[in-house]
DNA sequence: TCTGGGGTCCTGATGCTA
DNA sequence: TCTGTAGCATCAGGACCC
């Protein structure tokens, strides 16, 4: 999907179709998620800090994520690519590899593109988004293709033009070489994949270690096996805050650490699991990160039991200084629970239950005290003008645009935080539905193979 | 007012055990 | 019984991806 949230909040709010558009985090250690592309033509990327995005591009659209709705219009896509294939390999709420083969929906360049382009004309109609499609013998090839196809577009690689393809490209196209590894190659004068495989096996792996080494030089070779799987388990669940402000207290420090414990434990249970290592992460003031871990006799998710791992290991760590982010991970999953793990628990037990977090609590720093939040981008409802979104709020103050994803762009009203007419509101369709329509979105999806 | 959150994979050091 | 070693598990850190 191109630039995926921004679309999806350009789809749902019409005033801002067209217009720079920038989710992300907006306290003052945010960072950019997407960009619209509108908001690129300032310079402004994913991963980028918010105040930098704001310098670059001051009238955009700043807006906070809303993974609810994100997910469900994923649902919708995953849903489509399904018809295509049974080997459907999600690698986020918006990419996927299809092994359009294995579906049969391909078997030569015409038929991948007929497919390619019936699948980007059905997101289309089901979504309202336009979404990219690369074709290619290999992941990795249709990654390529995929980025180059984008926005709202579709490239196929056809065999036997690879090489010629990759050879003058940057080291950076390739899906594994991030910014250390291609400083690390420009400084052996390595600078695009012809280079790469110009300078041999040997020299790759001495640069970058086994395994990176020879995954590296196959991919210059354009030699790609790895295939398209469909159920990957889960390795390790985990939770992380940044704080706006560096936390140097050594009593809330502990309090944090136990209040993760208990978020990721709760994000353990309703996935099923349990685990048997505990790790802490810590970044401190200067950035330096650094991770503790602690690996149990069997599987727990047990709160307790996680949350006095987690604080031993806290016993370990120098916080002086302070801290900016603290996280707490659970890896080494298993899909049970070793009930026989009261030694471990003994003393731990009487802590008490899992104190139960909505997924969105705001850190405590973050929270104005006994006032409603009113996050920008978020939906509601008033009582006498309809539905709309919060443009802003602040000084006791909410201002609102109403308008719905299929309205003409609509009017600005500002009113008091505490109004009783105005309420939060579920997302709306952004496309809507006749009546009888199928929800899910597969009538008339018949896709092809193309390999995401 | 630089630098999120949730993951995966790899490497090297170290210590245990057969 | 002692010693050397191969192999494995654990731990910490780093790179990368979206």
């Amino acid at each position: 999907m191109d630039a995926f949230f921004a679309s999806v909040e350009q789809a749902s709010k019409p005033s801002l179709r067209g217009k720079a558009v920038v989710v992300g985090g907006l306290g003052p250690r945010g960072v950019v998620a997407t960009a619209s592309y509108e908001a690129r033509v300032f310079g402004v990327h994913s991963a980028m800090p918010m105040a930098q995005a704001r310098r670059l591009a001051p009238n955009a659209a700043y807006l906070v994520p809303r993974f609810a709705l994100y997910r469900s219009i994923s649902e919708q896509v995953m849903g489509l690519l399904g018809t295509l294939s049974p080997l459907v390999e999600p690698l986020s709420l918006d990419e996927a590899f299809v092994d359009l083969e294995a579906g049969g929906r391909a078997w030569d360049e015409r038929s991948a593109r007929l497919a390619g382009a019936k699948l980007r004309a059905d997101i289309r109609a089901v979504t309202g988004l336009t979404g990219s499609v690369g074709l290619a013998a290999s992941k990795m090839l249709a990654k390529i293709a995929s980025e180059q196809a984008k926005p709202d577009g579709l490239v196929l690689i056809e065999p036997g033009t690879e090489r010629a393809l990759l050879g003058p490209l940057s080291v950076r196209t390739l899906p594994g070489v991030g910014p250390a590894t291609g400083d690390h190659l420009r400084r052996a004068g390595i600078h695009t994949v012809d280079e790469l495989a110009e300078a041999g096996e040997d020299e790759l792996v001495r640069l970058l270690g086994k395994a990176h080494g020879h995954a590296l030089y196959a991919m210059a070779l354009a030699r790609d096996e790895r295939p398209v799987v469909s159920e990957r388990e889960t390795k390790s669940v985990s939770v992380e805050d940044t704080y706006d402000v560096d936390i140097h207290d050594r009593v809330r420090v502990g309090t944090e650490v136990r209040r993760l414990a208990d978020r990721c434990v709760s994000r353990l249970r309703g996935a099923g699991l349990s685990g048997r290592t505990i790790v802490l992460k810590v970044r401190r003031y200067d950035f330096s990160t650094l991770t503790r871990s602690e690996t149990l006799r069997g599987p727990t998710d047990d709160p307790a039991v996680v949350r006095e791992a987690a604080a031993r290991l806290l016993d370990s760590v120098d916080t002086t200084g302070g801290v900016r982010l603290l996280g707490v991970g659970v890896s080494g999953l298993a899909d049970y629970t070793q009930e026989d793990l009261f030694a471990q628990a003994a003393g731990a037990r009487e802590d008490g239950p899992l104190l139960e977090e909505p997924e969105a609590a705001p850190a405590p720093e973050r929270q104005a005290p006994a006032e409603r939040r009113w996050p920008a981008g978020h939906d509601v409802r008033h009582a006498a003008y309809g539905h709309g979104w919060v443009q802003g709020s602040g000084l006791g103050r909410v201002t609102v645009r109403f308008e719905t994803p299929d309205s003409p762009p609509g009017r600005v009203k500002t009113f008091r935080t505490d109004d009783p007419a105005l309420e939060p509101a579920e997302p709306l369709p952004l496309v809507s539905r006749r009546p009888g329509e199928a929800q899910d979105g597969s009538a008339g999806a018949g896709g092809g193979p193309s390999r995401r």
